[in-house]
DNA sequence: TATTGCTGCGCAATCCGTTGAATAAGTAGT
DNA sequence: ACTACTTATTCAACGGATTGCGCAGCAATA
């Protein structure tokens, strides 16, 4: 039930539109908390109905009119107190994990190839998030030092899964070579 | 929606109580997907109407009733349907992180306390799941590969939380030190 | 010119998940 | 004797999340 306050987290540094934060949610934040724009902007409207936040409304010609929300008082000691009070250990619900444990059902094969795909992905992700790290860490600015943290955060965790997925690698090649070689 | 999926993948092995998958959403299975016992009965209720699964009623004295379920051919067809196709990538939600990225509103102090509890619970599963894998290690069935890799992944997962755990310190102990002597 | 993609907001139906409780009987500990 | 825990299943209520759809206009590309 936190999604209210990863949209509040953001709503601190700047004013921002649903279509603003559903963006963040796609990049910055996503990394941590994911969110499609339907319920952001379902959640801002609960948001503004309980005066976490406010908005104002800005007519804008070319592109459509959009609504400015920015955080209240209100608002910003809900988060104070949100921060307080422990957080809940997320659950775990990984599907592909699930196909491994399950794998013995499933040809190598089959498995290796969705492996190399997943595997694409996270060095793509280590390596956008790499990139911003650098970029963060050059002008060395210390209001950003949760950013980089956040940051290190999925670096570390793509390499932990990249490493994982070469030992899986080399398991499985192990275990092919024995069943064709009998 | 891969609830189902991961009861299939336990049913494979061994004919289970609603009870029983509960117990192993607890330990094993919980690692990679993580369920409480409402979900798991109801799941299988589903189950059994779609005829993915069948029971039958054992009558104990002493302890209550219990249901043995045990999959079906459309079970099986239906899971290795699934393990065909990619799986969605997870969708993250972290709590805890959500704090850090938005760290810049509390006091180092609270964010280090939380930090060390969380690193206890990390430490505990991760040496827990090393007994595990050791165990599995000794014995050295086959059979048990994918487990193994399944607890590898939670093994490397804890390592990594732990190593960025220690980094977060240091930052934020280096920080505490130049707010205090300015 | 037709199609795709971006900016921007929203509704409705449905499904998934969590919380809380009830029932029922045995066993183990204080 | 009382409390707490384990085995075993199920229901009800609520809220969170996903999927699919719709509107609207501009810009750029094919």
């Amino acid at each position: 039930m936190s999604l209210r306050h990863a949209i509040l987290v953001l709503l601190q540094d700047q004013e921002a539109s649903g279509y603003d934060l559903a963006r963040e949610f796609a990049n910055s934040i996503g990394l941590v908390w994911n969110a499609t724009h339907q319920q952001i902007y379902l959640e801002l409207g609960k948001l503004n109905d309980q005066h976490m936040v406010k908005f104002r409304h800005i007519p804008q010609d070319g592109k459509p009119d959009k609504k400015l929300y920015r955080i209240t008082e209100e608002g910003r000691d809900e988060l104070i107190r949100w921060l307080r009070k422990p957080a809940a250990p997320p659950r775990i619900r990984d599907a592909f994990m699930v196909k491994i444990a399950g794998g013995a059902l499933s040809d190598s094969s089959s498995i290796l190839r969705e492996l190399d795909d997943q595997a694409d992905l996270r060095r793509e992700r280590l390596h956008t998030f790499e990139a911003l790290a650098r970029k963060l860490d050059e002008q060395g600015r210390e209001k950003d030092l949760f950013t980089y943290l956040t940051l290190r955060r999925g670096i570390l965790d793509q390499q932990a899964w990249l490493h994982w997925a070469d030992e899986v690698k080399t398991a499985l090649n192990k275990r092919e070579i024995l069943s064709t070689s009998a």
